[in-house]
DNA sequence: ATACATGCAAATCATTTGCGCAGTC
DNA sequence: GACTGCGCAAATGATTTGCATGTAT
């Protein structure tokens, strides 16, 4: 018995593709969209199967704003988010990570600190000029 | 025609009473039989409307952490969260907000930033302890 | 009396899964 | 050939909604 993911498949290799070459953050449905114009017969399950295991290799990571949906990233360094609230747009922000966060929480947490997450929200240019 | 929520109704004070006496992060489904114990016939639709109805006016905050479900806290100010990854219990962190986080970021945001969520992850000295 | 709120059940939305066949190693 | 991956459709889980009836003001 092999591990899952260790046979190559032209739909989850597809699939990472369209989600590298985007800046957005995608759903799993958005990137059914996308991979179905070049193989037409691919399934929305297949979409979150390879999701999952392109997650457990590492290669991408799943991201959540309390939407009720999921979005992936090709992008697995660490790096904060910015949430447009009014047309929903995620834009990676070029900041670099805050080191000595855990050091300096730590103390005043009843557990080890393994990772934050850091997004801010508000209203993105785009949508400012827009009024 | 009146805005939703302006006249009282026992559910609504009743599931408000539950979440604002309870440290945990509970999801609708805990609060939905936490409240049936009282009000034997209310139904599950019932507290996820007043949950809305609640978070509307500001009464009760959102939580989100990825899990798949929301969870509901009737603690609006601002504060961070430690995750563990092993329980999945969800406690409040004592630490009081980064105030220069959003002069210092702001610069390089395409927007402006209005607030942000802060959440730590890793695993809970209850489960260290366990092994 | 009016219009918001409820209980119930059906609907919706995102995601997962069982199954028999196809593709990769 | 063995075992992973696929497409399809049905199942699941959380949340939402339509409707007739109940209730607060």
């Amino acid at each position: 018995m092999q591990a899952l993911g260790t046979k190559r498949s032209r739909q989850r290799e597809k699939i990472f593709q369209v989600l590298a070459r985007t800046t957005s953050h995608p759903t799993a449905e958005w990137l059914y969209e996308r991979v179905r114009e070049q193989i037409p017969r691919i399934s929305l399950g297949t979409v979150y199967r390879n999701l999952h295991i392109l997650k457990d290799q590492g290669k991408i990571r799943e991201l959540d704003f309390g939407e009720g949906l999921r979005r992936y990233d090709a992008t697995i360094e660490q790096h904060y988010h910015f949430v447009c609230e009014r047309c929903g747009r995620v834009r990676d922000l070029d900041i670099t990570p805050l080191e000595d966060l855990h050091p300096r929480v730590q103390p005043h947490v009843p557990g080890t600190i393994r990772a934050h997450k850091l997004d801010f929200y508000g209203i993105c240019t785009d949508c400012l000029v827009r009024e």
